[in-house]
DNA sequence: AGAGGGCCAACTGTTGACAGTTTGCTTGGT
DNA sequence: ACCAAGCAAACTGTCAACAGTTGGCCCTCT
């Protein structure tokens, strides 16, 4: 509970927050759930003031809502909210593959190819590899864009982890998206953008379909 | 100061939040500033909370810089920050413009058109129009899709006006602006998403460029 | 019994005081 | 004159008490 080590020079308010994140994540603070400043100021030791400013940080990334005098709640999951996220993911994502087509050194393509293959072979060995992700975020990286990543890494990632959570785990996709990366790979090698793009913007619209498939399921 | 009419119901940490963005706009806080919470509470006439919250929902839209112990200053513009800001209005407003030509209805587009065309013959007439902006805004509100929409309504247009404000008032750009927003419409009207999402991103990309050679001769 | 209105509890918004950190200025040394 | 250590003012972070608003409960009236 909120990190023991008295971190000095560590905002109250920061560590709250990632507290609160934490929670949300692991379902304690399930979607649709009250969020007391009091009780929560309580639980952890501290006054209000810290974890007021946690929550308007949450309601500014849109993990939970706000209206003046009324309980914020946690975001709940709509399947329209999820065909928002994906849209927006296909948008940005799109376009970071184009960029980093353009930007990203051989160096780093060759690296990423390397990283790639290595994670096939783990998998094929029956491995669990680090999060797939990492083949987004590197490419993410790669575009040169502070804000793209920022967006894509910070607020839409927050809400795109919430979804996983709710759907299970990555189930038996990973075959198929091996097969994805390596293309997208491919295009960035071979500096087409446009390729690169309308490949990521595929590669996304399936997961989101997958993803749907196993909401529907319940 | 403040909006002096003593709204019930309307917290006073959204009032301050809304003077400062104001403020900004009009350059009496202008990029580089440092933003005292103290001084522009007493100046407020109100207590440090309020303005604490309204400086932190600020360095949320990262209008403002943040470091734990640091004051924080008004965020400084760069080429490179106007370089990515434009590169991300045009993932997602050329996606918005893909959406939307697969989702606005007929009735829609013929007022956009309209709306367009008298425009158009206000500009002519010599009459100084209401922001060109307008166009762009119903066709992100033509994508159904809240998430892109909040983004570049919220966030992005926050920044972009920033960046307007250093170059000037808008110049002669309106004739062509004229022509390619005529164009993106046509394209709506043709349900051709992918050509609207091309128009779209060749406009923002002019605008940028236009921007670009307004900053340079400083 | 159901609908409407008023009261109470719980919660959010606000305030002013106190604690910890940074910053720049001063002061002493080289 | 320049640099470093230290000090003081100013600022940010934190707290606990107070004020205003909402939502639900109960009571009344039809």
């Amino acid at each position: 509970m909120l990190g023991d080590l008295d971190d000095k020079a560590v905002p109250l308010a920061d560590r709250v927050f990632d507290t609160l994140l934490l929670r949300i994540y692991a379902g304690e603070l399930a979607p649709g759930a009250v969020v007391n400043e009091a009780a929560l100021a309580e639980e952890l030791q501290t006054s209000r003031g810290p974890v007021r400013e946690a929550i308007r940080r949450l309601q500014g990334i849109r993990l939970v809502t706000r209206e003046p005098y009324m309980r914020s709640r946690v975001l709940s999951l709509s399947a329209e909210a999820a065909r928002e996220l994906f849209e927006m993911r296909a948008a940005l994502e799109g376009m970071a593959c184009r960029l980093a087509a353009l930007r990203m050194t051989d160096a780093d393509i060759d690296a990423l190819l390397v990283a790639l293959e290595g994670e096939r072979q783990r998998a094929s060995s029956g491995e669990q590899a680090v999060d797939a992700f990492d083949f987004h975020a590197r490419l993410v990286e790669g575009c040169q864009n502070t804000m793209i990543h920022a967006a894509l890494c910070g607020d839409l990632y927050h809400l795109l982890r919430m979804y996983r959570r709710k759907s299970g785990a990555v189930p038996e996709r990973k075959e198929v998206a091996f097969d994805e990366h390596w293309q997208i790979a491919r295009a960035l090698r071979a500096r087409d953008g446009e390729l690169a793009e309308s490949l990521m913007r595929a590669h996304i619209n399936r997961a989101c379909e997958h993803l749907f498939s196993q909401l529907l399921q319940d």
